[in-house]
Parts: structure tokens; sequence; C-alpha cells
DNA sequence: CCACCGTCCATTGTGTACAATCGCGCTGTT
DNA sequence: AACAGCGCGATTGTACACAATGGACGGTGG
């Protein structure tokens, strides 16, 4: 228990109050990083001083890192009891998706706009080091750096709540293709970004918008939120003996 | 300095720690409300100190409201130099309003679809608040339950994340609408929230949309972001001396 | 007289101690 | 033996103490 990453502490040990932020950042993005990675399965417990411990910080830091995270929805805070991995139901999930597809859109017109040359080069990178990732079996990556590629386009269209909103709705999506995706299928076609770029780049409008649907079609598509297989939310297990239940579930699982 | 307020202080002193987010809650609302209701100026220091002292509270909690306030985006957090109210500037109120034209469309739409009879009944409650503030001359109130209005619609549309992220719009908006507002006009015409829950009700979704896109016409007409008065934004203030800054600033367009 | 620089002070950032709460296991009773 | 009530341990919630930062002020030199 008393390992400790090193590239946290690059100095002394404690008191070094200054670098405001970097430290929550630290945390927050490895934390991020290991729930979009699969690494954390949804439900895991999120201990403070565990967390505190792992990252050599107090748990002032962890505390704001979960806060966060528990902010972006990939994590849930129970008042007195702890942070867990947030597992969304599947209803959570249909919210998500169809919210997404609303930002989507509108992103993709405005990309279409606004976005530069230079903007559209880091795109291509970005679906270059996805591809990497995928052949490189590196799964866990791959369904990050395919968020990361359409945060970066919500950063082409050049709108600070769009931006915000779509950080969220992606890492929540990156958390729910984890948990459902049906396993057989290479899940993100990176070409679809390919092809989405070019019509970005051709400043076609109308093509990229219908590239972006079909996009998220075929996301949808891969996950089974019909029927969902083996879920720790009793409430979803057993819904079907439920008569009346409140459309939104209480999400709390045990 | 040593006066505090009531409400909060309901039982003996210090080491309630029960009720867990209570505290947060309260103080959270406070000065949201105080921002919202324009009883705070844009560009005003939150001291984290003060306001512990006012609320009686430690800054543990001051501090996480103002997280919370800062992530919603009326607030400004500035490392090593405290938070501030958010003084949006013409750009950012640009991208809100766009960002809101988006959401306020789609959460139309789904609000036709989804809202019961109780929600509407709520919304006209709501409106009537709003009517009841104007005429008591409470203008603050007023924009605060106009904003409370688009609020409840959202929820009506039964997405959380369109939710969340609507209250993140609202409440920049209504920080804009104190900012900005060219002062002559009854600003909020609560006769088209009327309109709209008739729409809504007769469930007779292009009307309620169109009449929704009239409202915000409405509602950006009211403002005057073409000449904004005497910022604080020096980049703003003297951005036609800068030749290599941001590509210009791209018109907010659809 | 103005500009530069070193020190001070106010304020924020972080760690840590302590108190309250929740879940859980134990014991006693029926 | 099963269930209810109760204390206990573990973990979170809050307050506070201390360290570090950034700006302000005043002194000194040009």
């Amino acid at each position: 228990m008393n390992e400790q990453l090193q590239p946290l502490k690059k100095q002394p040990r404690a008191g070094k109050a200054g670098r405001s932020g970097t430290q929550d950042d630290i945390v927050y993005a490895h934390i991020f990083e290991a729930i979009l990675e699969q690494r954390l399965a949804p439900g895991t417990k999120l201990s403070e001083e565990a967390l505190g411990e792992i990252f050599g910080v107090s748990r002032t830091i962890i505390r704001r890192a979960l806060s966060r995270l528990a902010h972006e929805g990939v994590v849930l805070l129970r008042p007195n009891r702890g942070a867990v991995v947030a597992s969304p139901s599947v209803e959570e999930a249909r919210q998500v998706f169809l919210a997404r597809r609303l930002v989507e859109r509108a992103i993709t017109e405005l990309a279409v706009q606004h976005a530069t040359a230079e903007q559209i080069a880091e795109l291509r990178q970005m679906v270059n080091d996805e591809r990497d990732s995928f052949s490189r079996g590196d799964r866990g990556a791959g369904i990050r750096l395919s968020g990361e590629f359409h945060l970066k386009l919500a950063e082409a269209a050049m709108n600070a709540p769009l931006i915000s909103f779509q950080r969220s709705l992606v890492s929540q999506t990156s958390l729910i293709i984890a948990q459902y995706e049906s396993g057989n299928r290479s899940h993100c076609s990176y070409d679809e970004h390919t092809q989405l770029i070019d019509a970005i780049e051709k400043r076609d409008g109308e093509l990229a918008v219908n590239l972006m649907m079909h996009h998220m079609d075929h996301i949808d598509s891969k996950l089974n939120l019909d029927e969902e297989g083996a879920s720790d939310d009793l409430h979803a297990v057993f819904s079907h003996l439920l008569q009346t239940k409140k459309p939104g579930r209480p999400s709390a699982k045990l």
C-alpha cells in the first residue's frame, strides 16, 4: 500500500503549495484515464485515503479531483458513502447519446465554418494516434483517443460552452462504451473520422453532418442497450418486476 | 464585518458535519442568487475569508461553493488570485447565446413530447411568479425567475445532460443580461412564456419551436452586444490595436 | 524625479486533526 | 434460530494551522 507514483512527486515531499492546480490536474487526469480505459470498472469504490496514498497527496487534492469527475458524470459522489466509478444505466446512456447527436451536429456545422488548417492537421494527427492504438491492441487508449478526437472537433467549433458540454458527454460516452459494447466488432471506425475531416476540410457542411450522424448511428448500433448484460444495478436487473417506478432510476447500486 | 446570516446557523455553532452538502448548497445558492439578481456586480472580488465570516462557515465550504460556481461559469477562479464574479465578454456572450439557441430548440421539441400535465402546471405557476416579481418592481428576482422557467422547461425534456447544460447556460445568460441589457425596455416578456406553454400543452411542436426561437431573438435584441460600454477587459477595449491575436471574432452564426 | 528592487502583508493552496455519520457485526431476547 | 437494538470501526465532512504566492509599498540609486 505504500507504493506511490513517481511522476507526481517531482519535488522533495510535502509543502509544495506552488503550481496552483497542477496536482489536481494530474490526479484528475490519471483517474479519468483509468476510468475511460476501463482499468477502473464501473462501481469501483474510490477511497479518498487510498487514492491519496497512491498519488502521494492529501485527501484535499483527491477530493477536488473527485469533485470534478463527479461534475463530468464519470464518478458518482454519494454523501457520506464515498465516491464510486459511475455505472450509467441504459436510460442514462440513451440520454447521453441523444444529447450527443444534438451537440455533434452543431459542432460539425460550426467546425466546417471555423476550423483552421492547423486544427485540421491536429485532427488528422489524432486519428493516426487512434489507429496506432488499435493496431497495438490498446483498446483502452483507443477509446480515449477516439473521444479526444471529438473533443478536438468541438474546439474547432470555437464555442466555449459547447466544448465544455462536449467534454462531459464524451467522457460519459466512453464510459458507456466500455460498459455496454458488444465485444466482437472493432468498435471505433477511425476511417469514419478521416472521412469527416475530409468533408470539413472541403467545407462541405451537409456531407460532414451526414457523416457525423452516420458515425453516431454506428457507435449506437455497436452497443447493446436493449439487453444489458450483468448489471450491478438491481433496480435495472429486476425492472421488469417493478410496476410503478419513476421514469428516472434511483441509480443507486450496491 | 462580524454580522452573519441567521438562516445558516440553525444549530449551535460548529461541528454539525451532518446533512452532507447542505451547507454547501446554501452558500452556493445565496451567492448564485446574489449574482443573478445583480446584487453582486461583475468583477467583484469574492474573498474566501469574508464570505466565510458572512455565512458563518469555514473557507472549506466557501471554496467548494466557489468551485461549483466557477464550473457553471458565473464565477472566475484565478489561481492564487482569488475568485471574482464573471464578467462575460461580448464574444463569450455570443457563444452562450448560440449554444442556448441550440439547446432551447431541442428542449422545446422534447418538452412537447414528454411534458406532463403536472410539469405544465408548474411552468404556469413560474410565469405567474415571474409576472409578480416584475409588477413588484423586483427586477433581480424577475431575471432569476425567468431563467428558472427555462430551467424547468429543460426538466420537462427529461434529459439529464441537457438539464445540466441548460443550468449553466441560463446562469450565464442571466449574468449577461444583467451586464448588457439596454435598460429602458421591460426585458423579459413573460407573455411569450405563456404562449410557449400553450403551444407545448397543445403538443404543437412546430409552433413551440418557432415561439422559442422568436423568444431568443427578443432576448438577443434587447442587449447591446455590439457597442459594449465600459469594459474592464483591456484586450477587448484595445482589440482594434492588436494585429496578431486570435483569428478575429468568428461571427456568431449557425 | 523616476525607475528599479527588496521586503512586507494580505490572501490563497495544502496538509492534517478532529468530529459526525453510516454500515456492519455482536449480543440479547423471544 | 431469527430478528431487533446497539456499539464499534471505517470513512467522510469540516475546521483550522501553516506554507507559499503575488501584489503593494517604500527605500535607494541613477
